[in-house]
DNA sequence: GTAAAATAATTGGGATACAAATAATTTGGA
DNA sequence: TCCAAATTATTTGTATCCCAATTATTTTAC
C-alpha cells in the first residue's frame, strides 16, 4: 500500500469516522452532529464562530446543521444580551442526552483502537498529531 | 483544547486536506480528485471498484467523481475483454499532468509537515497511523 | 441448462462541505 | 455625530459523501 502521511491521514480519519457512525447512526444521528455535540458538551452557549472553528468547519456549513438539530430538538438557539448578530447555541434535555451517548461512544472506540498499539506508540500518535496540528493551524485560536 | 485521538485526527486531516486545497485548486481541481488521481498514479487502468476501494470511498460517490473528471478530460473509461460489468479508469495525457502536479504537492506538504516534528516523532506517527489503518480495516485488502 | 445468487456500476435522496455574495449589526475613526 | 469598515450569520451554488435501491452482467447451484 502507499504508506505516504497523506493517504495514512486520510484513511485511518475515515475509517475511524466510519467506525463511530456505525454505533451513532443508530441513535438517529448523521455524520456532521457527533463533533458539534462533543464540542457543546464542553463548551455549552458558545457562539456558532467559536463552534465552527472549535469544530473545523466552515460557519456555513455550520448553519445547516445547526438547523436540523435545531428541528430535531437537540440545540436552541437564543440571542443574547448585548450583540444582536451572534447567537448563543445551548444543548436541550435531549441534546446532553445525545451528547453523553456520544462521549461514551469516542471513548470506547479510541480505548479500543489505541489499546491495539499500546501505551508508547499511542503516546507518540497523539504528539505527532498535536504537532501537525500545531503547526498548520494559521488561526491556534481554533484549537482552543 | 480536546486532545482526545478523536479530535486530533479530525483536525490533523482537515487541516492538511485544507493546506493540499489551497494548492491545488488553483489548478483547477477540486477536493475529490487529488486522491483519484495520486491513485490512478501508482494503478493506472483499474476498475472503479477497486478505485473506490483504495481511495477509501463509496463506488457511488466514485460513479459522479469519474464522470466530471471524465467531461474535463482527465481520465477514460474504457471497456475491456471480457467481464462487461467493469470499467477500466485509465489517465489521459491531461490526467498525467496533473497527477504529476498533485503528486508533487502532496510530497511537498508532508514533508514541511513532518520536518516539524524530527525524523523519530515522524516515523512514530506513521507507524501509528498504519496501525490505526490496519486495525479497522475489516477489509484489510483495500489498503493494498 | 437454467434459475438464483453474486458482482459492478449507476441513480436518487439527504447531509456535509467550501466559496462567494448578502443581510443585519457593531465598531472605529474623522 | 456619522459613515466606512469589520463582524456574525445566512443564502446560494457546486461538489462530495454515504445509503438504499436499480440495472446489467456474470457466476453458481441444482
Amino acid at each position: 500500500m502507499d504508506q505516504s502521511f497523506h493517504y495514512l491521514l486520510m484513511a485511518a480519519q475515515g475509517l475511524f469516522q466510519r467506525a463511530v457512525m456505525a454505533e451513532l447512526s443508530q441513535a438517529g444521528l448523521t455524520a456532521g452532529q457527533p463533533k458539534v455535540l462533543d464540542y457543546l458538551g464542553r463548551h455549552d452557549g458558545s457562539i456558532q464562530k467559536r463552534i465552527a472553528a472549535g469544530c473545523q468547519i466552515d460557519p456555513a456549513t455550520l448553519t445547516g446543521l445547526l438547523g436540523r438539530m435545531e428541528e430535531k430538538g437537540l440545540i436552541e438557539r437564543r440571542s443574547q444580551d448585548g450583540d444582536r448578530r451572534s447567537l448563543y447555541v445551548y444543548l436541550t434535555e435531549a441534546g446532553w442526552e445525545k451528547q453523553k451517548l456520544v462521549r461514551a461512544t469516542l471513548e470506547r472506540l479510541e480505548e479500543e483502537v489505541l489499546a491495539s498499539l499500546g501505551p508508547v506508540q499511542s503516546e507518540a500518535l497523539l504528539e505527532g498529531l498535536l504537532g501537525i496540528c500545531l503547526q498548520l493551524a494559521e488561526d491556534k485560536e481554533a484549537l482552543q
